[in-house]
DNA sequence: ACAAGGATCCTCT
DNA sequence: GAGGATCCTTGTT
């Protein structure tokens, strides 16, 4: 499912995102916040697909996750990084005035760019919700690698390629770690 | 009721 | 490349 959220655009108001980088956190998975199980803040990746999953990571960044898989199995894809395709001077108002890639590269920035808060968590992306999740052509052309930030989960999480992200693309972050 | 830690970002060197 | 910001969630008492 990871791979083919490339390309898809999150709209919120004025604002529409092209995804561009997301990681995957398959059941099971040793970085995933249901390893220690279902708990309130995860309540939603063990909910219904479709949905989101906000939260708040380093006390200050809001981060979106797509929930996957089937109720009652605790999955999601974080979305890392995002083009914009409209809502340009919107979204640089809410990251800083900050221009270019700067913008998107990184999912405390997609969350910033989207206004999202943890009372968002659990929300539907398919309408009625804060976001919504609208198709767009797939993306053939992806480039694989490990995740960021998870030195914590120990060698097999670490190593998993489940990083995905548009080749050529200039809105991805960590591109080095990529093939 | 308390302590610990985190799927990051920004600034400065 | 390093370090601080910042606060909610979680497990424990």
């Amino acid at each position: 499912m990871a791979p083919r959220l490339l390309g898809k655009l999150l709209v919120q108001g004025a604002i529409a995102l092209r995804i561009t980088e997301v990681e995957a956190y398959p059941p099971g998975d040793a970085a995933s916040h249901c390893r220690a199980g279902r708990t309130a803040r995860n309540a939603p990746m063990w909910g219904p697909p479709g949905h989101a999953y906000v939260y708040l990571c380093y006390g200050l960044h809001r981060m979106l996750n797509v929930v996957t898989n089937a109720e009652g199995v605790g999955a999601a894809v974080l979305v890392r990084a995002a083009e914009p395709v409209a809502g340009l001077e919107a979204i640089r108002a809410r990251r800083g005035g900050k221009d270019g890639p700067a913008l998107l590269t990184g999912p405390g920035k997609v969350g910033a760019a989207l206004a999202l808060g943890i009372g968002h968590s659990g929300s539907p992306l398919f309408g009625g919700g804060a976001v919504d999740l609208c198709d767009a052509p797939e993306v053939h052309d992806v480039l694989v690698g490990p995740r960021i930030g998870i030195e914590f989960a120990g060698p097999a999480a670490r190593r998993a390629p489940l990083r995905f992200a548009v080749a050529g693309s200039e809105w991805v972050s960590h591109r080095q770690g990529l093939r």
